[in-house]
RNA sequence: GGGCGCGUAACUCAGCUGGAUAGAGUAGCAGCCUUCUAAGCUGCGAGUCACAGGUUCGAGUCCUGUCGCGCCCGCCA
């Protein structure tokens, strides 16, 4: 199915070459949606743009673009209102037949993609022997979010989950373990991962303040590094262990991701150095192989370099990072290549996006993306910290979710005097308490910081997570009371739009399509949380002045249909978020 | 010193390629349940879009500068 707005453009463009001639074929129709409901669904402000080309006024261009429109199977009249705005309102019976042709389609009308790419998202990539924290669980929302949509919409997706195990964290870590805990090298979880972490950071102590131990640790790289069996073993223990409790939480945000750490490309390094200094661009800066970078200087105003290859011979991220550019590239054949990443990052990808391309690495038709978001705030608007100023874990922090969530519906249901089973409550309180978190952090542009607030996220009122599966809810609700059988409604019942309440929701219902498209370019999960609220908003005031079950044929059928769509479109919507609905709450 | 981002209602935020009178939600006030889940709906007030210039028929949106906040800046990732 074309979306209506395709449609009209094309007819815009036909309008304007019969009007005007084929010069103006390439003319933008600047088909929007219209401002404000009063005036229309459409505008076209291609009027006013043209007028200092054809020397007349922008109204009257309008009429002469009007004149030779050919829309009446889509369109009432058009209106010239304002400076030489073309207005559009859309005809009942043509939204009736799209709306009736998306009732019987599972995807609702949204075709998939003709030009499959092969993009991979790299996401979530928390970092082995650390805990996760909340910039993790930003980017593993956010990332899963729009490998969700680009799956949705057809494209051939590779989630990948660029942890880091391999570094010289590692040969820190190994050493100092050796010292006090010797068991944690040789068995399986021998301790847990917050034992690790405080080992870890005891290390990291040890190794700023004590230089023989340094040197310890760094023989513990290079043996790692070239292989030995116990430095490897002790290595994959540390592994093992974190994955295992990375799982967990990926578990409980219902995440897909493929591991496919640092240490994977770790064979790769060296051909990346050799081959930098094959293009001329490597050069030798205190003993470190570098590129300098063009744009980017140091505060004396020198040109800065990224670092290929240490003083010390070993590599680092930015060697690890184009080694994985080259090998998505080449071996993974991606197209399309998304990092998730906080903001603070955006240097270090301007950078080696900048070295690969000048390298010559990049092919054209390849398009490299920093997907970046903003930090995670207390309600304090600093860094979002535990009180006594450790990192917040992210176990706890759902589990603190869902004990909110469950308590506001423990507290409702003896409001309302109402029995429920434990598990219908665990299972509610779940839900909610998950979908709030992720649904607090899509819900905002990316590029902001975000105020973390439970109150907020939990809230029933405004644009949150329980507010659009109440509105879900609600649909499923009249189905059970009415008995119906959507799936046999489908049969012969047909939509009927008559109250301003149905026009309005029926309109939006149908702009999904539109919506995700948008998505694919700008990468904005915000818009589609956006897309669903106002879905929800609609539809509860139709919900308020339309009655369903009690409405005589063929109306009654005709809004079983409008109800139908609407919760497929907030299951399948909220679905592409990473969120599960509930049948009742 | 440089780079990136942000600055919109009391608070939290939308605002898509520049388009009509800048929108939501919270909080406040006032209404609506014998009716499909009131976790809802309706109404009201609330703005120098940080500031100053510029481009344009038209700027919250683009350009330049200033101020404020945040993050990042050579051998950690």
């Amino acid at each position: 199915m074309n979306s209506t707005i395709e449609e009209l453009k094309t007819k815009f463009q036909q309008a304007l070459i019969a009007a005007f001639g084929s010069d103006y074929a390439e003319v933008d129709p600047m088909l929007v949606p219209a401002s404000n409901p009063k005036f229309g669904d459409y505008q076209s402000n291609a009027a006013l743009g043209l007028s200092k080309q054809l020397k007349q006024a922008p109204r009257t261009i309008a009429e002469t673009i009007i004149q030779h429109l050919q829309i009446g199977e889509i369109c009432l009249t058009p209106k010239i209102a304002g400076p030489g705005f073309i207005n559009l309102t859309i005809k009942p019976e043509y939204l009736e037949a799209q709306v009736n042709a998306i009732q019987t389609d599972p995807r609702l009308g949204i075709s998939p993609t003709k030009n499959i790419q092969r993009v991979i998202v790299d996401f979530s990539s928390p970092n082995i022997a650390k805990e996760m924290h909340v910039g993790h669980l930003r980017s593993t929302i956010i990332g899963d979010c729009i490998a969700r949509i680009l799956e949705f919409q057809g494209e051939d997706v590779l989630r990948l989950n660029h942890v880091g195990d391999w570094g010289t964290q590692f040969g820190m870590l190994i050493a100092y373990l050796r010292e006090v805990c010797p068991e944690a090298l040789t068995t399986a979880n021998a301790v847990d991962l917050g034992d690790l972490v405080t080992f870890y950071k005891q290390a990291k102590k040890r190794f700023d303040e004590d230089e023989t131990f340094q040197e310890t640790a760094r023989k513990e790289v290079v043996k790692l590094q070239s292989g030995a069996e116990d430095s490897r073993r002790a290595w994959q223990l540390l592994c093992e262990q974190s994955r295992r409790e990375f799982q967990l939480i990926y578990d409980w945000l219902d995440v897909n991701l493929t591991e496919r750490g640092e240490s994977f490309y770790n064979p790769l390094l060296p051909d990346v150095v050799e081959d930098l200094a094959k293009t001329g661009l490597l050069e030798e800066d205190a003993g470190a192989k570098c590129v300098f970078l063009e744009g980017f200087s140091n505060k004396e105003g020198q040109p800065l370099p990224l670092i290929v290859q240490k003083s010390d011979g070993g590599y680092n991220y930015a060697t690890t990072d184009l080694a994985a550019l080259r090998y998505r590239i080449f071996q993974d054949h991606a197209e399309r290549i998304i990092y998730v990443t906080d903001a603070g990052q955006a240097n270090h990808f301007a950078q080696f996006f900048q070295v690969a391309k000048r390298a010559g690495w990049i092919p054209d038709a390849v398009e490299l993306v920093h997907v970046s978001f903003g930090l995670v705030l207390g309600e304090d608007n600093k860094k979002l910290k535990t009180r006594s100023g450790e990192t917040v874990r992210l176990k706890e922090l759902l589990d603190e979710a869902i004990d909110r969530a469950r308590a506001d519906l423990e507290a409702r249901l003896q409001n309302d005097n109402r029995q429920e089973s434990e598990e219908f409550i665990a299972n509610v309180a779940r839900v909610i308490g998950i979908s709030a978190v992720k649904y607090a952090d899509l819900s905002q542009n990316r590029n902001s910081n975000y105020v973390f607030s439970f109150d907020k996220m939990l809230s029933l009122q405004g644009n949150t997570a329980p507010y659009l599966l109440y509105a879900y809810a609600r649909i499923r609700s009249i189905g059970r009371k009415g008995n119906i059988d959507f799936e046999r409604l489908q049969k012969d019942a047909k939509v009927l739009l008559q109250e301003e309440e149905e026009l309005v929701l029926a309109k939006h219902l149908l702009q999904l399509s539109e919506v995700l498209k948008n998505i694919e370019e700008d990468l904005l999960p915000n818009r589609l949380c956006e897309y669903l609220y106002e879905l929800s908003k609609k539809f509860n005031k139709f919900y308020e002045e339309c009655a369903v079950l009690k409405a005589e044929e063929p109306q009654r059928s005709s809004r079983l249909i409008l109800c139908d769509i609407t919760a497929r479109t907030l299951k399948l919507g909220l679905s592409l978020l990473g969120i599960q609905v509930l049948e009742r709450m």
